[in-house]
DNA sequence: CTAAAACCTAGAGTGCGCTCGAAGTCAAAT
DNA sequence: ATTTGACTTCGAGCGCACTCTAGGTTTTAG
């Protein structure tokens, strides 16, 4: 970190503030999921704003909720061509909704025969 | 399917009532995940008992809940080795289990975030 | 001024879980 | 008996999301 303190955070602090590695995020960043093209220090080393900080954030709830690389890279593009694409934006984000609902239920449903199995054991009985 | 209705269905048949593919019954099979060799009809064809799809089915429900392959295939040899590791079988179900929950707590956390840019959008504030 | 640490790009490599293709065998219907 | 379609094995191929390597440049601490 300089003297004069620079504007932005260096990659490996902003791999710190977003828990990813600093090559995960020069990745996301090669497959066009910043929202921008990422400040460069006085050179060629990238420095992070805040806001872009906060985006790789929500970049990352995408992603846990598994919502794949190339819809997002969608998402971003909307973004990028602003002049009212909100309701695209939305309907994109109300659609990976419904399949992560979907997903949770299937997951919800899958772990009560897996707790049924562990009563099961725990009970000692004759299960596989 | 003969005139005398042989015992066990075809893999097909099996495939149907899992919903998985015949390809991925293959694959789990080769991969060590059945409990025991699929019995085979008067020559090489597989024949699918019922205890046999009761097993698909629970592996299915591992694996909908993220459990690898490797995981599973340890599970396989507990159960196989018999004499009694009902213990450690639970042991790795309870385990899983904990893994599960911190997932849909991570998935969920997420889902709030989305479900929050939603209202946004809904509300036709300026975010991205 | 120099050395060490952090950064850069481009491209290759990895791990996982399937998924498919080729080449051949078997079974059910005509 | 023959055709059609389902089955077999073995191995290769694929898609995804990272993850790492090599070789070079920049920054920062001393």
């Amino acid at each position: 970190m300089s003297l004069l303190e620079a504007a932005g955070l260096s990659i490996s602090e902003a791999a710190e503030r977003t828990s990813l590695t600093v090559h995960t995020l020069r990745y996301y960043e090669r497959e066009g999921l910043m929202l921008g093209p990422v400040d460069r220090s006085s050179s060629t080393h990238r420095r992070y704003s805040e806001a872009d900080i906060t985006w790789v954030v929500f970049l990352s709830r995408l992603r846990s909720t598994a919502m794949p690389i190339a819809r997002i890279r969608e998402y971003v593009a909307l973004v990028r061509r602003g002049d009212d694409t909100t309701q695209e934006r939305l309907a994109l984000l109300t659609a990976h909704r419904q399949t992560v609902l979907a997903t949770l239920d299937e997951v919800r449903t899958s772990l009560a025969a897996i707790d049924y199995k562990i009563a099961a054991y725990s009970k000692g009985n004759p299960v596989s």
